[in-house]
DNA sequence: GCGTGAATTTTGAGTAATCAAAATATTGAT
DNA sequence: ATCAATATTTTGATTACTCAAAATTCACGC
């Protein structure tokens, strides 16, 4: 099979599917793979065994699959793509960071090699998007930090906020309205696990309170 | 049938093809599309059977194919996009003129309204492409001036390039060489039927020699 | 160990787009 | 008017992708 944007959207869902597991258990069952892809559940087991016989997955059934380094490699080429699309969208174009996940979506199928790498020196060889996620390298190499979460990280502590992994405009609309960007500094003021929530202050001298599902993705860096 | 890439290009085909065709003749032979579509002569038939279905275009078989109101407004949006990118890429991202036809190719197809909002804007509302291919209003009108070629227009005369109707980068660059890009003084100095050229001289004082098949790919502005 | 519920795979079928090659229609020349 | 060359359409198949629903397998509790 070639090279499609449907088996560039599968590698990337495997991609991003496996990085989302819990660490030292690298096989994304199938049925999380349909769901990010929006497809039934005997589509994916379908794609993935076509995938396999290309040599871009390994397919162990009922288990899951996990990348070959083959399909590895182009899996970050389409999260480079899109994640400099991204940045691009916001830095050149001057569109909102909750509004150009969808036209990179569709752009990183296909731009070209060239329009990428002027976009790539337009914006300074830059290493992470908007959303803080990291853009994997040329030659398809990434560079996962091991970060924490605002759920996991020291108390009264400053720390700055790094990354945030949901790409939902309303979610990020709010992460912005509270100064929770990437780059921005918060301190979780005290964390209540029977209400299941975070209260935290960030640049100003209100505090806010998040549910500790909000705060899983907001990942910091401890300074 | 839903609004695929493949029926945007066999629209834009279809326009372009027909307004190729000598004026008054409306109807373009199914032939001429399967060539410029790069598909069997049956697949093309095929094709336009279903888009005469859904009234995007009229259909006489064994004639040809025209487009309705409809389809020649979608054609004209798919013309737009190809040639805002175009411009874009030439001027925005510093592309030469000719190695944005490809791009654009595929661009055409993914770019939202939103970001070609921008793109339209960031170029102030441009009419013309690199090569002075008219750019479709938002509203799908598209406004195709009458202009001479170095094979019709008068000879003696200064006239100004307005247009270069083939993508082909060889002969673009041929043409940017020889300064004849759009915007750029021309005259014709003599025609040789015989030898089928036509002699010119630009803005150097040297005179080049070109076909006539070259010649009608320059269109011209009467001063 | 056995059964139940959930996850997964299999099966059968459909859509969009394509091709090669056979069949048919059109056109122009004699 | 007929015939040959050319253009077009039809036919039968193929590929990539998808779904719904039936069949299977897995995993867990008892």
């Amino acid at each position: 099979m070639a090279h499609s944007s449907t088996v560039e959207n599968y590698l990337k869902e495997v991609y991003l599917g496996v990085s989302r597991l819990p660490p030292g258990e690298p096989l994304l069952p199938m049925g999380q793979l349909a769901v990010a892809l929006r497809v039934a559940p005997g589509t994916a087991t379908t794609m993935v065994k076509a995938l396999a016989e290309s040599g871009l997955v390994e397919y162990e059934p009922y288990n899951g699959v996990r990348l070959t380094a083959a399909g590895s490699k182009l899996a970050a080429t389409v999260l480079r793509r899109h994640r400099l699309v991204e940045l691009f969208l916001v830095q050149v174009m001057g569109m909102r960071w909750d509004e150009v996940h969808d036209d990179a979506e569709h752009l990183e199928h296909v731009v070209s090699d060239r329009l990428l790498d002027r976009i790539d020196e337009m914006l300074g060889h830059p290493d992470t998007d908007p959303h803080g996620d990291p853009i994997p390298g040329k030659e398809g190499t990434i560079l996962e930090r091991h970060l924490e979460t605002l759920l996991t990280c020291p108390v009264a502590t400053q720390v700055v906020v790094a990354r945030v992994t949901d790409q939902d405009p309303v979610f990020l609309r709010f992460v912005e309205r509270n100064g929770l960007k990437p780059g921005e500094l918060v301190e979780v003021e005290a964390r209540d696990e029977a209400a299941d929530a975070v209260r935290l202050r960030g640049r100003g001298d209100t505090s806010i309170t998040i549910g500790a599902r909000a705060a899983s993705k907001l990942l910091v860096d401890i300074r």
